[in-house]
RNA sequence: GCGGGCGUGGCGUAAUGGUAGCCGCAACGGACUUAAAAUCCGUUUUUCGCAAGGAAGUGCCGGUUCGAGUCCGGCCGCCCGCACCA
């Protein structure tokens, strides 16, 4: 029999020409109905969709499909991150406006991703850059102003020389701008920050609530948060004569048990104390100028040694004023975390032993492995820094000693809080969100600055502050600067001549909430209370583990934020988390050490040659996707030729979801051999001659039956775990089955019954991954009703339950044979059968029976002696 | 340095502490065909054996257990994240 080939140029933009005319996913809300909120990361309009948006888009249209399948109300929105620096550079480079550019990107991408047949509702697509989106990120930021969780505040911050912005901390990798690769330097400058610190506590306690994130992410963000305990106190300073000085010396500490161990103090090159002694000190202003320089990249840390300047000044020893421990400034103390000043204790931590041991500065050794040799412990090379263990014990530490390390703790911290010179700190990693971005191409912060009233936020009235189109990009920096008329308002205070700020957002802040808005897009609030209650939080978020930190953070920040101010109910925005792996793909090189596109490369006899030019190529490392090794695939070509199902279809198969999956051409060539096969099979089922059937099922058609419903719920659960390589595998399974039915040639009535059940359910299963091909097998079948409207099928109880169960048997832990028997069957006659097995008899041959393990249904271990 | 993950056939992978390798890819053999493609059927962890039937096997070493790919301890290797955070 020969059928057709399914056709997917033509099927595909058919059937999803047909869903959009229904309206099929448009979510309303409704509260008489369970809602399900998928959503899978918004894309970046770059201009073209690749492989790991098909993924990711992928994925997620399988739970949406399956959801609504199951009778959720299902919200699946789509939209774009649309402001952000490539606009700009396109702007720079070719002189197209930004604006033109995102659009045009944003027309390009939304007709791929149709192509793709995602189940998404259209009608709630929101960009970024429209000022229907960020008017509301502008009120809203009033609104944090007032409940003060912004301030703007003059401080280090880092730059970006190549992009000509600051950078937040998170946006500096290895010293590096996280965009243009640049050596970030330090800058003094005015910014706009959000008090993300003041939620560091509950950031990080509310991610034991996270069940449904994958540890690794909530691991990182609490490593990035890095909450520690310590001691905040002040040492009295004298100078080089013994005088006292005005000025104390603040310190943060976690190992205030090793005080006895100091040996000197040691400030940040930034720290007020070092600046204001480098304006008399030429020798500590060079230092310091050298430190900056040198940076806090990996290499420059791992190769930069400990370096000192001294500063003339010691401080007094809080608990033995006749020791003097002498300051230093250091390039390997931090301005940003605690006070920029720690003590040294050699012994105790690595960087104060490798400074100790360049300026000979005295090792004392405080803290020793509990046991008689105790006070005998001496650190080598390498300092001891057992913390917490009990088996420690304080020595050469005046009361402290015989202590343990808490204890020691607990005892210093008491002294210092009596004696009035510190107190205990929780410290945080965490800091402020720096937000001031000094770009075009993003949403402006809505304030004004007037020489009498100061800062003064844009009335709400007034809102939005819109993005002038009129800019020029001829010039470094900031093009709303340097616009001749945009920055000059009149106050709105007192209405004299001000100016705008001409900073703008940070693009993160963008996707900071544009979760809350899809539930009510097109609302004239931030966020309409009733929809965003109704659907939020989002039920499933899918999307890369590279934002483990930035983007899920500030959303959970923001949703705190957001609730302070009254724009949402939830402070959790995602209840459960899936970072998909990512897309790889092989690597090619040319002789010349090009990379060469996959599709230029030939293999000719073994070897691989480049297509145009025959030069031969070698093959390196399997890698993600990128430009840059050029060993992309383009989806729209996938989908050109063999469609969006078996594209799909590909990207869900063979490796779990949360593993790097490699694209190779003989896999998409036998997804879509795949599809072509299902197309097969229904094609026979659907044609099958129809008889009358009284409903005896014959053993043939029950044993296809069962392996159909048995599918299905295999196939329910895996899908329900978000594992789609199994429940792919297990439609694979229903497929050969089926196969083998129809190659039976058997027509009786009932084998035809169970024939059309088989390929209605494998039609209904592999529809959230194949939606287009179903609906035309569906349609085949002879269903009225669409897949989409058809709800996903029950599974019988008795063709499931089984009443004869295989049972491996063991001799001494070693399978020797197995055996049918009636499922629940007694245990001494389970014992009774397994003896009357020939493998069984022989394996125990003259052996004694020392013990007869019997697990119900399952196996039977025969553990003999002798 | 700290933290986390992973290691199973030629390859991608599967296996509530209970028959290791489901399913797919590739390969090989066969059917159909003038031929090829497509399709269908079969074989495919290694090893001994004509076979029946054995033996070994989930990175390495040890432990717990009637039973370990799975749990515990120690190594080796690879990957990821963080990192002069006091």
């Amino acid at each position: 029999m020969t059928s057709e080939r399914y056709n997917s140029r033509e099927a595909e933009p058919r059937w999803q020409k047909f869903w959009s005319d229904k309206h099929c996913f448009e979510a309303k809300e409704d509260v008489s109905r369970p809602k399900y909120y998928v959503l899978e990361m918004f894309p970046y309009p770059s201009g073209r969709i690749h492989m790991g948006h098909v993924r990711n888009y992928a994925m997620g249209d399988v739970i949406a499909r399956f959801k609504r399948a199951c009778g959720y109300n299902v919200l699946h929105p789509m939209g774009w991150d649309a402001f952000g620096m490539p606009a700009e550079n396109a702007a720079i480079e070719r002189g197209v406006h930004p604006k033109t550019w995102t659009y045009e990107n944003i027309a390009a991408m939304r007709s791929q991703l149709k192509s793709m047949g995602l189940s998404l509702d259209w009608s709630r697509e929101i960009a970024t850059c429209d000022p229907r989106y960020y008017r509301h990120e502008q009120a809203m930021f009033l609104d944090f102003m007032k409940a003060g969780l912004v301030e703007r505040k003059v401080s280090l911050v880092n730059w970006d020389p190549v992009d000509q912005t600051v950078l937040a901390n998170e946006q500096v990798i290895d010293g590096k701008g996280w965009r243009s690769g640049a050596m970030v330097e330090k800058r003094e400058l005015a910014q706009w920050f959000l008090k993300i610190t003041d939620f560091s506590q509950d950031l990080l306690d509310a991610l034991d609530r996270l069940e449904k994130w994958p540890e690794k992410v909530r691991l990182m963000q609490r490593n990035w948060i890095g909450r520690s305990e310590g001691m905040r106190f002040s040492f009295v300073l004298e100078d080089a004569n013994g005088c006292e000085l005005a000025d104390r010396l603040t310190v943060y500490t976690t190992r205030h048990d090793t005080i006895f161990g100091a040996s000197f103090c040691a400030l940040s090159v930034d720290h007020e104390l070092a600046r204001k002694l480098s304006e008399t000190d030429a020798g500590l202003a060079a230092f310091r100028r050298e430190v900056s320089a040198l940076g806090t990249s990996e290499e420059s840390v791992e190769r930069a040694e400990k370096q000192g300047y001294p500063l003339g000044i010691f401080a007094r020893h809080p608990f033995k004023p006749d020791v003097r421990l002498p300051l230093y400034a250091a390039n390997f103390v931090l301005m940003g975390y605690g006070e920029g000043a720690v003590f040294g204790c050699p012994a105790h931590d690595q960087r104060d032993l490798d400074f100790a041991r360049k300026y000979k500065l005295p090792v004392r050794t405080v803290v020793a492995p509990r046991g008689p040799q105790a006070n005998a412990f001496d650190v080598g090379a390498e300092a001891f820094v057992d913390k917490e263990g009990t088996d420690t014990v304080l020595i050469n530490s005046d009361f402290l000693n015989g202590m343990t390390v808490p204890q020691a703790k607990e005892e210093v911290s008491m002294r210092f809080e009596s004696a009035g010179i510190g107190e205990r700190k929780v410290n945080f990693r965490l800091r402020d969100w720096g937000v001031s971005r000094q770009r075009y191409w993003g949403c402006p912060v809505p304030v004004i600055h007037c020489r009498g009233c100061g800062i003064v936020p844009v009335p709400k009235a007034e809102l939005p502050v819109t993005l002038p189109e009129d800019v020029t990009f001829d010039k470094p920096g900031n093009p709303l600067l340097h616009h001749p008329t945009w920055k000059n308002v009149k106050c709105p205070q007192c209405g004299e001549a001000a100016q705008r700020e001409t900073d703008t957002f940070d693009t993160f802040i963008d996707s900071s909430w544009y979760f809350a808005r899809f539930c009510s897009p097109h609302a004239d609030v931030p966020v309409d209370e009733n929809a965003a209650h109704y659907w939020m939080p989002v039920d499933q978020y899918i999307g890369g583990v590279e934002h483990a930190i930035l983007h899920l953070l500030y959303s959970r920040f923001f949703a705190r934020a957001m609730s302070m101010t009254h724009h949402l109910d939830w402070d959790e925005p995602f209840a459960s988390l899936f970072t998909q792996g990512m897309v790889v793909h092989e690597t090619f090189k040319s002789a010349s050490g090009e990379w060469v596109f996959p599709v230029d490369a030939v293999l000719k006899d073994g070897n691989w040659m480049h297509a145009k030019t025959g030069e031969a190529l070698t093959v390196g490392g399997i890698e993600k996707m990128s430009k840059s090794k050029r060993n992309v695939i383009d989806p729209e070509s996938i989908i050109a030729g063999y469609g969006a199902d078996t594209a799909r279809w590909f990207m869900l198969s063979d490796s779990p979801p949360e593993r790097d999956i490699e694209w190779t051409e003989a896999g998409a060539e036998g997804a879509w051999k795949f599809t072509q096969r299902l197309w097969r099979l229904v094609n026979e089922a659907a044609v099958l001659p129809t008889t009358e059937f009284a409903g005896n099922w014959g053993s043939a058609a029950t044993d296809l039956r069962r392996v159909s419903h048995k599918s299905l719920v295999a196939v329910t659960d895996d899908l329900e775990a978000l594992r789609f390589n199994r429940a792919i595998a297990r439609i694979y399974e229903l497929a050969n089955a089926l196969g083998a039915a129809l190659a039976s040639g058997t027509t009786s009535p009932d084998m035809v019954a169970a024939i059309r059940e088989a390929a209605d359910f494998i039609t209904l299963m592999f529809a959230p991954m194949m939606p287009h091909l179903a609906e035309a097998c569906w349609e085949l079948l002879g269903h009225a009703q669409p897949v989409v409207e058809t709800p996903w099928p029950k599974p019988i109880a008795a063709l499931i339950a089984e009443n004869e169960v295989t049972i491996a048997v063991q001799v001494n832990g070693k399978r020797r044979d197995e055996i049918k028997l009636q499922k629940g069957l007694a245990r001494d006659k389970v014992e009774d059968a397994v003896l009357k097995l020939d493998a069984i008899k022989r394996a125990l041959d003259g052996k004694s029976v020392v013990k007869f393990v019997v697990v119900p249904d399952r196996i039977v271990n025969i553990v003999v002696g002798g």
